[in-house]
Parts: C-alpha cells; sequence; structure tokens
DNA sequence: GCTTTAAAAAGTAAACT
DNA sequence: AGTTTACTTTGCAAAGC
C-alpha cells in the first residue's frame, strides 16, 4: 500500500534525521572534551546498539549520547567525571548517570569503577607534574588500594589527594586548591582524602 | 556455630491503611496544626505526630500512608492515632479498615571491612558507581529485596515488607559473601 | 517520570565560622 | 582548617500531572 509505504519513509526519514543529530552532537560533546577519535567511535557503535534494541523510548537523545560518551570514555580508560560530561552536554548529571546504568544493564556493558590510577596522567599534565610525581601518586594509590581505603571513595577525590601527597614528597609542591581545580573536587575532599592516606598508610611524612 | 549476632534494626517502616471513605482534606486542614496542605503541590495532606515519631500523608480517597515508625508496633499506633485526629474532625469512619506494611528499611552490621571492588566484580545483581555513591547495591531474590553495602561493613536492607525478610535478607547476604571469600 | 514522607549507610559539596 | 547542613542511593504507598 502506498499510505504503508509512505509512512515507512517518513518513519526511516525520522530515524535518519534523529541518528544524524545524535552523532553531530556526539561529535559535538566529544570535541568540547578533547576526546580520542576511539572513544568517539566507541561511544557511536554504543549509541546504535542502543537504537537497535529500542532503549531510547522514553528517553532524550541527548541524555542518550552523554550516557553512551560516559561509558566509552571507561571504557577506553579515558575516563571523563559525569560532572564533565553534564556540563558540556546540558544533560543533568543525575540524568547522565541514570541512563548509562540503564544503557549499562540493558546492553550488557560491565565496566569496572573507574580506577584513580586512570585520572592521574590527565590531572598531572594539567598541573605540570612530572613522570616522577605521577609514579609516586600511582605508588600512593596502590597501597591505598591494598588496604581498603578507596572503597566507596570518589576516584577523582583519592587520585588528587595521591598526587598531592606526591607532589609535596618530590618538591613539586602544588597547592590543594591548584589540584581541587584541576580534579574538579573541593579543598575539603582533598584534606580528607589526604588525611586518611598519611595515617594509614606508611609514607614516611607526616604533614 | 550458630551466629545469631545479626542484630538488625529497623530503621524505617512505610504503612499503607484503605478507609473506605472519602475524607475533605481541607476540614482537617483548618481543625489540626501540625498539618501541611497544597494541592497544587501534592494532592496529599502531610501530618506529623509526636507521639511515635512519624508524618501521615492523608488523601481524599480516604487512604493514608504512614512513614518513619521504628517498629511495626509504632506503624501501627500512629496510624490509628491518625485516624482517631480525622475521626474528631470527620465522623463515620469505619473502625475497621486495612492497614498494610509496604516496606522497611533496615541497617546492620557485618563488622568486617568490605572491599566493594572485589564484590562488584565477583558477586552477582550487582551495581557499584563510586563516583555517584558510596554504597554498592545488591539486588536479591529471595527474599525480594535490595541491599547497600557499604567499605565499613555496614549494611541497609530496603523492600521488605516483613522483619523476617529484612534479616533474612542481610543473613543471605552475609552467606553470599561468605561463599565467595568475599567476607 | 515527577511531586511528598521517613530513615540508614558514607562520601562529597557549599556555606560558615 | 574545621563544622554544619544538605544532597547522592535503595525501597514503597498515596492521586494526579
Amino acid at each position: 500500500r502506498l499510505r504503508k509505504w509512505q509512512r515507512k519513509i517518513r518513519i526511516s526519514g525520522a530515524t535518519e534525521r534523529n541518528l544524524a543529530f545524535a552523532l553531530s552532537e556526539l561529535d559535538r560533546i566529544a570535541s568540547r572534551l578533547n576526546l580520542p577519535r576511539t572513544v568517539r567511535e566507541t561511544a557511536s557503535v554504543i549509541y546504535r546498539d542502543a537504537v537497535k534494541k529500542k532503549l531510547i523510548r522514553g528517553r532524550s537523545i541527548e541524555e542518550v549520547v552523554a550516557a553512551a560518551l560516559y561509558a566509552a570514555c571507561r571504557k577506553c580508560n579515558v575516563p571523563r567525571t559525569l560532572d564533565e560530561i553534564a556540563e558540556v552536554s546540558g544533560v543533568k548529571k543525575k540524568g547522565v548517570g541514570r541512563t548509562y546504568r540503564f544503557l549499562a544493564r540493558k546492553l550488557n556493558i560491565r565496566l569496572p569503577p573507574t580506577s584513580p590510577i586512570d585520572y592521574v596522567p590527565r590531572f598531572a599534565s594539567e598541573l605540570g607534574l612530572s613522570g616522577k610525581v605521577q609514579s609516586k601518586a600511582i605508588e600512593i594509590i596502590k597501597k591505598a588500594m591494598k588496604k581498603g581505603l578507596t572503597s566507596g571513595r570518589g576516584p577523582t577525590g583519592v587520585a588528587a589527594a595521591a598526587l598531592y601527597i606526591a607532589s609535596v614528597l618530590l618538591r613539586e609542591r602544588r597547592t590543594q586548591r591548584e589540584i581541587a581545580e584541576v580534579a574538579g573536587i573541593t579543598e575539603v575532599t582533598i584534606r580528607n582524602r589526604y588525611r586518611e592516606l598519611t595515617s594509614k598508610l606508611n609514607l614516611g611524612v607526616t604533614f | 556455630m550458630g551466629e545469631n549476632d545479626l542484630e538488625i534494626e529497623i530503621e524505617n517502616i512505610v504503612a499503607s491503611a484503605t478507609l473506605g471513605r472519602p475524607i475533605d482534606l481541607s476540614k482537617i486542614s483548618k481543625a489540626l496544626k501540625s498539618v501541611n496542605f497544597n494541592r497544587k503541590q501534592f494532592p496529599g495532606l502531610v501530618y506529623k505526630l509526636d507521639k511515635p515519631k512519624t508524618a501521615a500523608l492523608i488523601f481524599g480517597s480516604g487512604k493514608l500512608v504512614c512513614t518513619g515508625a521504628k517498629s511495626v508496633e509504632d506503624s501501627i499506633k500512629a496510624i490509628k492515632t491518625t485516624v482517631n485526629k480525622i475521626r474528631e474532625v470527620d465522623p463515620d469512619i469505619p473502625e475497621d479498615y486495612e492497614i498494610k506494611i509496604q516496606n522497611i528499611v533496615a541497617s546492620a552490621n557485618l563488622s568486617k571491612p568490605l572491599n566493594l571492588d572485589e564484590i562488584a566484580m565477583t558477586l552477582e545483581n550487582t551495581e557499584y558507581e563510586p563516583e555517584q555513591f558510596p554504597g554498592l547495591v545488591y539486588r536479591l531474590d529471595k527474599p525480594k529485596v535490595v541491599l547497600l553495602l557499604f567499605g565499613s561493613g555496614k549494611v541497609v536492607c530496603t523492600g521488605a515488607r516483613d522483619p523476617k525478610d529484612a534479616k533474612l535478607g542481610v543473613k543471605k547476604t552475609k552467606e553470599r559473601l561468605k561463599e565467595l571469600n568475599l567476607i
């Protein structure tokens, strides 16, 4: 039937338009976050899978795009926080997190929580810290993980505190404020974390 | 050995009641003191009581919800007290009405630190997103409850309609963690 | 989905001292 | 620097948008 045919054309036209819009959004956000192509490609695969499984119902395209990017970042070990994704996507942090959990469940994406270690290179380079400081920070983080000092704590806070301690130990000190700003957390959080790390790990220094 | 050390503490109970008769909320909001009622914001009238420190939501349909009680007894007591208050303003409320416990929130302590990363990798039906919340979410099927596990070993169990299920949920969670050497 | 209620867990945030 | 208050998560009912 002609009418049925026209309907299909209309629907697939809308579907293609939506996909084009989604992919351009994905690219726009990825550019603003300086994400490498591999992450963009991973995110677009996740988005297309979501479309195939009709998981967009009841959700906005922006939300799914943001969640797909967040998942891709984690999968590629190029972490970006929910706050960063939310800020440039215009989607509320709560919505990105909720949609991410939904996609992860429906697409059987099981990603381990982001390790604080994954944030070290990015934060360190933004702070102009040497590779020695980075290695020291990673060493501290590994000790913390073995002693159960990272369970339930935000990965960025742990990474920031470890970098703070390492920067002091190796005489490349950055202020709490500088580190807090690149890590996107507050100075109080850095203080709470480094106090815990220095008191429970034998780092040989008392602040 | 029979470790009956699982001391579960009930923290909150949500219960509902059906009075089977419409209620004039405007009348009640004028007669009672600790009441808040904004129809545009929420259809229910909020009534807070001190005796069992609870809050009740009263609806025009004659149904109500009671929250905040720390025992089934207190929850029922709070509902009866609330209904008696409604009777002072609106007689004709039936003597018998159905009361149903809808949800129980309980807390417990496994007394051992938990490695949430390991648990997230090994235990089934879990969600752990430390960037968003420090607790690991564990969904149990048998008693259909949800548990929140924390690095400290403290646990929250919610979703049970019977205190026994809340305790059973914590007990089974503890057993499962032991089975998987995640104690 | 949201709105309102209550309460615990532990971490983090914003606002103050 | 440290404190207080508030919000994040889980579960649930109610009537209505």
